[in-house]
DNA sequence: CGGGACTTTGAAACCCTTCAATGCCAGTGG
DNA sequence: CCACTGGCATTGAAGGGTTTCAAAGTCCCG
């Protein structure tokens, strides 16, 4: 339940799997490469400037990519949710710091050493992992497209839709954000009380109403 | 002079080299590869949602990608200057248009089937394509940081600044935008307006001083 | 029960957009 | 040659949106 630290000689990692014997679908080969690390709130997962060593995936919980302003707040630049992979860095080196956001957060790390190898092997392990990337690239582009919004509800409305469709858990008018106020302010590059009054002018214009639930709150489109 | 049109069964194409017949650099190899075409201003390079065939470069001139909003106004998602690659798409398929900006722009095309053998035979040549995915990264990554500030002067002076490192001229204290207002206007989510008001505010205060040039506008920090 | 973090709401100041009008420049046609 | 046209750039004024500062309210947890 505690978590360790980000650095390589923790405790808790584990490998998820002995190395696979017999040839599998890509994905579980990847997944053999897999080292599991937990981390709490805040925490740091890389520090920026850092060299690529590892890709990352979040497993449960969430993470950001961040940077700090000048005047000292945060500006998120992507937000990690399970199943995404992150950390590919800009020519092997992290450009942003990767934090958990949830508490215990678990985080799949594969060195990089071995995609490559993986990738130089079998070229559909090759376009697997450009799948990755191109993952990664979209989300840029989905945030590029939110920040392009002209007022703070039309941001936080896109934000929605885009959360709804990356959490996508079959029900499709309900959506549980993992992630808090601040967390949105960051992302939307907001102010927090901007956000909360476009949420609730969203309500008050039946566009979503709210629901409560522990620790985070349900909005339904 | 005239530019022809965006289909590939265009006259001005040209090959860049013959085959090069002994083993150079990566990026002679690519360069081998290369098809050029010539578009003028506002000319679709390559339609939103057509699969990927090709990737691109900018040779001279200037490009954008680009989705048109709900209200009709265009948002530059990534603004291309010679030497950019781009054009790689989402999972094959383009998630964006792409236009000339400037007029008499040469784009260079590189079938993607050959770019994937090449990356299957030579891992130099892996490295070089994936240190191109990476470069269009980054420049996601800097509109993100660019749109995340708070005052459209802050926006417009990161930039200039952004625009400073990367047409570089060796000089560094001048610097010749290659776009109207209007495409910054595009690419910073603000009124041409305010893109106007901001940079003779940053003058009046001496952040910049401006000249004037043929058809450009030029700008020293 | 109290502390602390998160959320919401209010009011004033500031910023951006919109609508409108003017100025500038290059290319065009009379 | 010169007026005209169209695109781009700049400036003004009104209106609306966002931030900031401030103060409650809510919830969880020790």
């Amino acid at each position: 339940m505690d978590a360790n630290r980000a650095d390589l000689s923790t405790s808790e990692q584990v490998w998820t799997h002995e190395r696979a014997a017999s040839p599998r679908s890509i994905p579980q080969i990847l997944e053999a490469l897999a080292l599991v690390s937990r981390y709490q709130r805040d925490e740091e997962i890389y520090p920026r400037e850092g060299t690529v060593e590892c890709w990352y995936r979040v497993i449960s919980g969430a993470a950001r990519r961040f940077a700090l302003r000048a005047d000292g707040r945060r500006q998120t630049v992507d937000l990690l949710l399970p199943g995404d992979f992150f950390g590919f860095g800009v020519h092997a080196t992290h450009a942003f710091t990767a934090e958990a956001i949830a508490a215990d957060t678990a985080i799949e790390r594969y060195p990089v050493s071995r995609l490559e190898c993986l990738a130089a092997c079998d070229p559909r392990a090759a376009r697997e992992l450009s799948g990755i990337i191109s993952d990664g690239m979209s989300r840029l582009h989905s945030l590029v497209r939110i920040l392009g919004r002209t007022t703070a509800e039309q941001k936080v409305g896109s934000f929605l839709l885009y959360m709804q469709e990356r959490v996508g858990s079959g029900v499709t008018d309900r959506l549980a954000l993992p992630v808090s106020r601040y967390d949105i302010a960051d992302y939307l590059a907001l102010s927090v009380e901007t956000v909360s009054r476009s949420l609730t002018g969203l309500k008050d214009r039946g566009v979503i109403c709210a629901s409560r639930s522990t620790r985070n709150s349900h909005h339904r489109s």
